[in-house]
DNA sequence: TTAAATTAGTGGTATAAAATGGTTTGAATT
DNA sequence: AATTCAAACCATTTTATACCACTAATTTAA
């Protein structure tokens, strides 16, 4: 079974903020989820809208947020300057959304203004977690990354890294 | 036993994206993803895409591409530009798909039009992973590669590698 | 060495699931 | 009471999956 997120894609978001997830990361997630019982929703995963330099949203199962705040927990003691902007970006600036009966998710008003997101979304699988993206943010970000590493060596031999 | 993808041949690919997985490579990914056990699917293979700069598909067994998140993950931490480029190219730019009960797998229509794919499809063993290619894209690389290395020692005597 | 059996490659159809749009109901808010 | 927003429900289109069938090539067995 596939367990990392994968792929990309573009679905539409409709004036509700209606979303659909992808079908094979809709599994993935109620999978993760499934893993540590049945005290916490399977059909939820955590969106992380960030701060201003984040143009995108970050999305992962519940479980995965878990660790997260429990690895905050243990590294960073309270009242450090780092723990409070720790639990501001994880905490603060995030939601909590649910899987529909239908597959898809709904965004919040808020939300979808501060990731710029219309009509269109993308989705971009990134291994633990996955991206929704404005299509234009999304693939100038592309470009970027090519234009960064336009000569890098996996390009021509993607299998030079198990050297 | 034969554990590399080698030779190469052409198959058809119907309108809706499916194609015949050669059968000699076909047995390869079953057996290599079933070395690892039964956590994983043995009829999974990943299919990276790439960027604008690569116009084929290179392919691998599930177990490769384990592989090769291990190698990213222990040599680029998390954060860097160059391992967003890695998770970018191994994960975003992918896809999982199945061998079906007739040998195939169905290539999504976003895959085939990136790889330009139409009804032929060029197979290439490559060892470790085999490549998908537009016929015309394949023999004109090949024509490339052959005018690169058109002296080259190897043709006139090809053990000569052995020295 | 020929006939039978199997496997490979291919095409079609039927079914199920995914994506998406719309309407209605219900709860909370003003 | 009217408004807003979320939740539930329903319907349609598209796409993926499952199933079945045929042909050609290859292997196996007589």
């Amino acid at each position: 079974m596939l367990t990392i997120f994968r792929g990309e894609s573009t679905h539409k978001m409709d004036q509700k903020g209606r979303v659909s997830i992808p079908a094979d990361y809709r599994r993935i997630i109620i999978e993760e989820n499934a893993k540590v019982g049945k005290e916490l929703d399977q059909n939820t995963l955590v969106i992380v809208f960030g701060d201003n330099r984040q143009s995108h949203l970050e999305c992962y199962p519940l479980t995965l947020s878990r660790e997260i705040h429990e690895n905050i927990k243990s590294k960073f003691p309270r009242g450090t300057p780092k723990r409070e902007f720790l639990d501001n970006f994880f905490e603060t600036k995030s939601i909590a959304v649910q899987i529909d009966p239908n597959g898809r998710m709904l965004l919040p008003q808020h939300v979808r203004t501060k990731a710029e997101l219309g009509s269109n979304v993308c989705f971009a699988g990134k291994g633990e977690s996955f991206q929704m993206w404005n299509p234009e943010k999304y693939s100038q970000r592309q470009k970027e990354l090519e234009a960064m590493f336009r000569d890098d060596e996996v390009i021509s031999n993607p299998l030079v890294l198990l050297e």
